[in-house]
Formats: C-alpha cells, sequence, structure tokens
DNA sequence: ACAGGACATCTGGCATACAATCCTGCCGCA
DNA sequence: TGCGGCAGGATTGTATGCCAGATGTCCTGT
C-alpha cells in the first residue's frame, strides 16, 4: 500500500474504525485550532460528551491528551479551560521547534527512501504553484503533507512525537494569525527549501533551510505582538 | 516555599494526597524501570487493578500515559504489552535527547536564578564526591536533582515535557545497564561539567559539556549491544 | 491425521452510577 | 448593610457493569 492509498483509506474510515476516544480528540483539536471554541472558555466533560453524542469516558481521555499537548487545562473539580493565547510560549515552542525541525530535516535528507524523495520533490513544486496562485488552503494542505511526510521520513518516532506535542498549539496559532501573517510566497519558498534540500540528501543543506523557516516563523510571532 | 520544602511536601503526601491515576502511574513506571515488569510481559487492566488495589479507571490511564512515553503498548482487545528492548531505539532517543538537552543547558545557563545556580554549583562538588566514593545511589539521586533543576531552569515547559517523555525509558535502560556502564567518575564528571558551566552563565560552554555527555552516553548504548 | 469451524473465555472500549470536592448564592445575624 | 456560614448544584474523580472483538481450544467431519 503506498501513501496515496493509506491516506485515502484513513479518510475513508473517518469515522467508522477508530475509536470514540480518536473521533472525540479530532473533534475537540478541530474545534479548539479554529477558535469554534475560545480561549479562556470553560467547558465541562459532560458537556462535550451531549454534543459530540459520546460517553464521558472517551471525551475525558480525549481531554487528556489535549491537556497534555497544552490546548486544555483541566481544573480539578472545577472543569476544563481552553488555553489561552501566550506569544511568549508560542515563543518558547518555537525555541524546542527549532531544535526539534532541524533535527528531523537533516536525518530525512540522509534517510529518506526514493519514493519519498520524490514526494519531495513534488511537494516543494506544488507550494512554490500554490504561492503563486495565492491559494492558501491549498497551501495548508501540502504544508500538512509535508509535516506527515518529514516525521516518516526522518526514521526518528521520539523526534515525530516530540513534535507532535506541539503541533496543536502552532496549529491553532497559524490558523489565527495565517491571514496577516507575512507573504504567502516566502514561507512557501522556505518550505520548499528544506523539501528541495532533503530530496537531494544534502543534511546540512536542509538543516540550514529549516533554520531559515524557523527563523521567519518566530518573526511572525514576534510580529503578532502588535496586531 | 523553596525546592527543599516543596520536595518534602510532595514526599509526605505522596500516597496521601495525589489522584490514584497519578498513584497508579508511579507505581507502574516504577515497576517497569527497575523490570519488575519484564519487557514482553502480558498484563491486563484488570489484572493491574487487583494488584494495585485501584480501579480499573485510573489503571488504564496511567497506562495511555505509559503507552505515550512508549513503556507499554496497549494491543486492542487483547492486553498491554511491555515494551521490549531494542539498542537502536534508544539510540534513537539519545539523537533526540542530545538536542534537545543542548538546548536546556544552554538556556538554562542563561536564565537561572542565583539560588539555582548554587545548586548547580552543589549537585557538581557531590557528584564528584559521590563518584570518588563510588557511591552509585547516592549519584543516581543527585542525577535525578540535577535533572528536575535543568527542566526547572531552563525556562521551557516545552523542552521539559518533551524531555519527560523519553525519561522513562532512559530510566529503564539505565536501570539494566548501569553496573556494567563504564566508570562512574567520567559520568559524573561530565554531569558536573555541565552543572559547572550553567552556574558560570556559560551557555556555550553548558551545550559543549551537553554535547559530550550524551556523546559519552551513546558509546555506552552501543556498547550495550555486546553484552 | 488434519482442517475447519463453533464456542468459551478473556480483553479492552465505553457507558453509567456513585463519591468527593469546589463554587455560588442565599439567608440569617450582627 | 455587610459578613459568615450553610446548602444546593455543578464538576471531576473513581468504580463498575455491559458489550464487542479477538484468541485459543475442542469437537467434528473428512
Amino acid at each position: 500500500m503506498n501513501d496515496a492509498e493509506r491516506t485515502m483509506v484513513a479518510e475513508t474510515r473517518k469515522d467508522a474504525d477508530r475509536s470514540l476516544t480518536d473521533r472525540a480528540y479530532v473533534a475537540l483539536e478541530e474545534m479548539i485550532c479554529t477558535l469554534r471554541l475560545e480561549p479562556g472558555e470553560v467547558l465541562s466533560e459532560g458537556a462535550l460528551s451531549e454534543t459530540l453524542q459520546i460517553g464521558r469516558t472517551p471525551v475525558r481521555e480525549a481531554l487528556q491528551r489535549l491537556a497534555r499537548e497544552g490546548l486544555v487545562t483541566v481544573l480539578p473539580r472545577r472543569g476544563v479551560l481552553v488555553s489561552d493565547f501566550n506569544v511568549k510560549k508560542q515563543l518558547r515552542m518555537l525555541e524546542v521547534r527549532r531544535e526539534l525541525e532541524r533535527l528531523m530535516a537533516r536525518s530525512a535528507a540522509v534517510r529518506a527512501t526514493t519514493e519519498e524523495r520524490e514526494r519531495f520533490v513534488a511537494i516543494a513544486g506544488a507550494m512554490q504553484e500554490s504561492a503563486g496562485a495565492g491559494d492558501d488552503i491549498r497551501f495548508m494542505r501540502l504544508d500538512h503533507e509535508f509535516n506527515v511526510l518529514v516525521s516518516q521520513a526522518n526514521r526518528n518516532e521520539f523526534a515525530s512525537e516530540a513534535i507532535s506535542l506541539m503541533a496543536g498549539l502552532s496549529r491553532r496559532f497559524w490558523f489565527m494569525h495565517h491571514r496577516n501573517a507575512g507573504d504567502l510566497s516566502t514561507i512557501a519558498r522556505l518550505h520548499a527549501d528544506i523539501a528541495s534540500a532533503i530530496a537531494a540528501g544534502d543534511g546540512t543543506a536542509a538543516a540550514a533551510a529549516s533554520d531559515a523557516l524557523l527563523e521567519y516563523i518566530e518573526a511572525i510571532t514576534r510580529a503578532a505582538v502588535d496586531w
């Protein structure tokens, strides 16, 4: 089974196969990252259970995962609080992401299979295209595909897991700010640089390109203070 | 409240205050890391619940945390498997730890408070002492204290969380191999070097010292293949 | 002797019931 | 009018029951 097929299957069985805990997690993460649940809002397991039409147990387990990822905070006997935004916290997160992303890019450049390299090439091209067309939806999809591919190609489950701890907060921040977030073409180029370097097997270049991307993201984040 | 007091309180209320989920987690992590539960063993929520005299719900939640840390794998409808050892996996983990520990050491050197620096100095001295006396129990306690202190002094909850994902596996590996693991004095010196550099506020030196330690740990781990 | 299937049994997934705790708001009292 | 305490409601923490799925076994048919 190749990755395209695997993706399709995953999409197809989105609601059918997976556990209720997973479904609750996906639903809640989506609601939080897209700000349908606003930062500062206080939720309750019971209410969410009713909203999602899922028992309290899976909802509770999903909330614990979200808590570990910093998207919510459980206030014992009081409820669960949707975490607030915090630019300083974002910057601390980027500090860690920078190290991890660099490592992953470098490793992926060395360890990717031929098929994966081809996909990196394809993604690099598609990203430039989507940026040229100003199609930010398409770019977001490509970005997701890119991240999944790097997670896979770097052949280090620990790096992937550590990054996934921060994915939610990053996603929400990006969702909130991407309209104002610099120009898409720069971001696309920076991503494409990484993808190209990985495809070319140049670990040093991939690491440098990763640093460049995170430098840019950090600048955007700092700028977000003023909005 | 200073840290010594906080530690004492935490120790005092060890069993009284914390939730059953926490207690189950601590108990199971201990059992797994000290090999009282052997790698490859298959457990069941029900049996553990009876053993620990704790309901299935907290046990289940503790197991999910352990699963996230890679100490167990849940096989749906079949049981939970205590993860096996795997030197290659350990090396992949060290690859990530190296980056994170370096970052944390560098940050701690810059951000530690005066009190924290004093504690680093004290730990550095005590480690050398304990190594000189061959007191590996005392060294392990100091190592733990050191790790907690770095986690605190680097002022980055994301780095600390990411590292904590790997702490369990590291702990178990160390428990299994520390008898054969090179000489204590070298490890103590490498730790003390980091502590001293942090205390001195020299981020570059702290980062280099961290790399040196992880280099040594990696060498030990590679050597473990032959045992 | 062996293959295949029905079934018994054990497991975790999930729902639900119960307990402990915390907040809120009201009521009484000074 | 202000304040203290108590009661009620709401929330998570925990235990437990039920169910579907997976596995191993034993019986049967060939």
